[in-house]
DNA sequence: TATATACCCGACTAAAATAGTCAAGTTTTT
DNA sequence: AAAAACTTGACTATTTTAGTCGGGTATATA
């Protein structure tokens, strides 16, 4: 059970936004360098991340991306969703037909993981990009 | 980011098994019956639980498995252990020389990852296999 | 206005993980 | 003896992941 490299990297990429941003565009080579994520990669991540208004870009020299939201607002489930990483621990849903047919006992666990959704989406609900960089500040 | 299908059919058959048995051991035949899942998967479950002390096995006719500890006692987070079934919601592990190299920023985001793993840890180390079953009994 | 920098975007692919199957047993009860 | 049921390792098809590639387009600055 994990997190996939996408998403994981655009939180570090945000992340390092956040931190190197100093109201100008961050370029993505930037990102890719500080980050050791590759640049072609980041690509295909920040597109989704424009695309769902999590940062908007500037084109051209000097350009890069910006953040929309101030990292006080911007929510961690915000990202994940930009990337539809779905939080989703089983396949089987209740109104689905092929894996859940309502047979006896079939679908004893449902309401658990369906729980367990809850539990970890309010727990990405409550943490904003800022709440990363705490840690960090007391490191300098 | 989801739970992998041997772990929920093992939580699914363990809660089965915690309807069905009255004190003898289920035979997989039976479980696989009931809750729709292939009895050569069930199999290589069983044989991962079994090696990791949930259930143990009764052969020849009439046999089957049967739970070590109570419904009461059994935590999930027992179940997902005994398949491997780590919450590791990141590769990059502050002691990995591959993907962490203590580059200025590279690692902000450590400590969330680190903070949502036992969020999630927490969740199953809560959560017994009896309390799959109280929604169910409300239904009958 | 040339050009370098940086975003834009769809298509492609190698490698790993997943979800299972198969074959060939062993043990025990009736 | 025969049947039910556990035991085990090896194998495999499919899907997902984690990227790369190629060919764009926009714009600031010299």
């Amino acid at each position: 059970m994990k997190l996939n490299t996408k998403s994981r990297y655009a939180v570090m990429a945000l992340a390092d936004m956040a931190v190197f941003s100093c109201d100008n565009a961050v370029s993505l080579r930037d990102i890719s360098l500080r980050q050791g994520i590759s640049l072609l990669y980041l690509e295909q991540i920040f597109l989704k991340l424009k695309k769902n208004n999590i940062v908007k870009s500037v084109r051209g020299i000097n350009g890069g991306y910006i953040l929309v939201k101030s990292p006080k607002e911007l929510k961690i489930s915000d990202i994940l969703l930009a990337l539809d990483q779905k939080v989703k621990t089983i396949g089987c849903k209740k109104d689905s037909k092929k894996s859940c047919n309502g047979k006896s006992t079939k679908c004893i666990t449902h309401n658990f993981w369906d729980e367990l959704d809850i539990h970890i989406n309010s727990f990405f609900e409550s943490k904003k990009l800022i709440d990363l960089l705490k840690h960090r500040e007391a490191r300098l």
